[in-house]
DNA sequence: TATTGTTATACTCTATAACTATA
DNA sequence: TATAGTTATAGAGTATAACAATA
């Protein structure tokens, strides 16, 4: 054996994400979605008042051109910007009630996509699967945002 | 509790997949690839002699898209493609030598790179999430390509 | 007629630099 | 001076339509 290859998550991770987003193309549109705009409400979901700059690390969006896609979402009505009081030149980021309803749509849609692309894995598989990624998310936000022990 | 929210996997793959992408940039810069080269590589390692249909299907990305990625990587000597004496229409893709080794070299570069973005998880969490992403990436390739029973 | 690879092209996503306002 | 948000713009990624060669 002349080289034991590097079991590379990424590529894997990129392979399934790939084939993932395909998939959700169809249910996306019908809701007048994209890929972008579904990740930013489902983390303002878990991180309401999050400042752009925050949201701009936790998505992996510059912050350059995450002020349009809020724009986007701000004319639609999903989400609201406030000025936050301790800090003026902050814009603290909230869903809206209607927000909050197209997520559950698109959630409600995508679990039929979901059920096809990992139809290999069965339930607790899937669990299984949800946690470790939790894992390495939350991991890896808590690097670059608050603490710098990274 | 009004909504109990579907767990959707594809959330937190994209964040974790950003991430990664992220991270890794500077170590493919450095070796003249991006983010599709090497995910090119190292699918074509395991599927040496797919066909380009059969690569687009695999890599998710589009015939008319991969033909300027595969001209990339074939004057760089990295791949080559050869007609199928079977089928005329067909260019049997493959790895050269110097595609290996540039593959290696990257795995070794970005092995560092998933250290730090999965640091969070341990030795046999990292290689439970590869064997689930692993399960998940066949069950849909074995769909899309030789069978119609999905 | 259908499929494989190809080209051309428009559209979306991403990255860089410079500006305004607050701190 | 440094940071948050914004704008403009160039580059990379993606999707659609049309074509030549082969089946």
């Amino acid at each position: 054996m002349i080289d034991q290859p590097a079991r590379r998550v990424g590529a894997l991770l990129d392979q399934v994400g790939r084939q993932l987003r395909q998939h959700s193309m169809p249910a996306l549109d019908s809701l007048g979605m994209r890929p972008r705009h579904l990740l930013t409400l489902t983390v303002l979901r878990d991180r309401a008042g999050s400042s752009q700059a925050d949201l701009s690390t936790l998505l992996q969006i510059d912050r350059t051109n995450l002020v349009g896609l809020l724009n986007e979402l701000e004319a639609d009505g999903l989400i609201e910007r406030r000025r936050s009081p301790e800090d003026r030149r902050r814009h603290l980021v909230e869903l809206t009630r209607d927000g909050r309803e197209l997520l559950s749509k698109a959630e409600f849609a995508l679990a039929f996509v979901e059920d096809h692309v990992f139809g290999a894995l069965d339930a607790s598989q899937r669990e299984t699967l949800y946690e470790l990624l939790q894992l390495a998310a939350n991991g890896e936000a808590s690097c670059s945002e608050l603490s710098s022990d990274c």
